[in-house]
DNA sequence: ACTATTTGTAAATAAAACTTGACATACTTA
DNA sequence: TAAGTATGTCAAGTTTTATTTACAAATAGT
């Protein structure tokens, strides 16, 4: 799984603990996302996309 | 999280056990997503939502 | 009524998301 | 040079939750 996070967060300038904030999780959690180590679950991919006003795929990119 | 699986998957007239077969998963596994027991995981998501032909944000609706 | 098929659900397991904390690196800037 | 901020990572632990297995209930068809 794919994802433009880390473009999308340079685009907005915010940083890896406020986006943290923002979607109330811990900053490690978002930069292992960023860093593809594992997936959001599917609540806090729904968050994150609200918070840069995207759907879901164009953020994440299932690779199949 | 609300989910529109049950009225999708009668459209398509396919059983749960097919949707299971289709997606991988355990035919409780559909059941309980489509009771709302618990989310599916993001890429199990990417996969229904490509099975029918929509995107995860119209078959799933995040309720906050 | 009987059988087959579909669906519902409890309980247990497996898996993975997420946290905490710590430390290292790089970049800025004062 | 020192201090502050942002990112990378890793180990280890917790905890949530997705997923499975097994069994019960319901529904449809003959």
């Amino acid at each position: 799984m794919k994802n433009r996070l880390r473009v999308l967060r340079a685009e907005k300038e915010i940083t890896q603990a406020q986006l943290a904030d923002e979607t109330g999780v811990s900053r490690q959690t978002i930069n292992a996302i960023e860093k593809g180590k594992f997936d959001p679950s599917l609540p806090l991919a729904f968050k994150i996309a609200r918070l840069f006003n995207m759907s879901i795929e164009e953020i994440f990119e299932d690779e199949d």
